[in-house]
DNA sequence: TGCGTTTTTGACAATCATTATCGTTACGAC
DNA sequence: GTCGTAACGATAATGATTGTCAAAAACGCA
């Protein structure tokens, strides 16, 4: 334990699965991943696409969405935070920030005495598209 | 499509799982539930108690929570529209009202052209009495 | 540049909550 | 009381995620 620096090294594994994800647009699980890397005829383990990507969400680098449905789905996403709109449908998803809201899950967290304060916001709906 | 009234028949195992969420407080699985009610001496399936959530969840009388974890949670909640700050150590939760975030959430979806809107939205924090 | 140390990898098995199956049971109406 | 139908429930199936551990690769340093 203890931090000792950045132990994290460059393997080819996670720059496949880095590079994989800079190119994707929507939210895809880790399963999904692993196979479009197999088809790439990269090798990489399963195993290893599920730690990169926990790594990866840890880090803040990607971020993670829990469909109701049981599987994590995983995304690529600007900096900063910021939730999202996510059609029923057909899953397409937009990103959408919401800095009162931020302010207000702060606000009510420390109302409480909480600290170390995080959220989780999805908003769903039927897109435009799909509603047709 | 359309609604055909109640065709929910009234059965004591549903009743003892209703009975059971009405004196509970704070979230509990599917599985917590279950072996409570096989302490009480109810006869209850599992596959029923399962059953029996997704209905209630369904009519909106109780929330699910899909904490980080993998597990879902059920609690039988006030009526109406409400959020949850939940500790990370302790697990305890805190109703928490957000009209704001409502019409907010609304707004968005609205703004981007969606329809038949709903949303999820929690809080995680440390609570007062685990941050020491 | 070569070597040793340490992380990382990856195939496989284990875990575990949830869901499907399907014969049996019991509710509710007549 | 009887019938039709929905609910029940034991068990098996599903399927995503995590643990394990020996082998391979990367990084730092001499």
């Amino acid at each position: 334990m203890s931090e000792s620096g950045t132990a994290v090294r460059n393997t080819r594994q996670r720059s496949a699965v880095s590079a994989l994800l800079a190119e994707m647009e929507g939210f895809h699980s880790a399963q999904d991943l692993h196979a479009m890397l197999r088809q790439r005829g990269e090798r990489v383990g399963l195993t290893t696409v599920y730690r990169t990507l926990q790594g990866l969400a840890d880090a803040g680098e990607i971020d993670v969405m829990r469909p109701p449905g049981g599987e994590h789905l995983y995304r690529r996403c600007s900096e900063g935070h910021h939730h999202h709109l996510v059609c029923r449908a057909c899953g397409s998803t937009v990103e959408v920030a919401g800095p009162a809201v931020e302010s207000w899950a702060d606000r009510v967290a420390a109302q409480h005495g909480y600290a170390d304060v995080s959220h989780t916001l999805e908003i769903f709906g039927t897109c435009p598209a799909c509603a047709r």
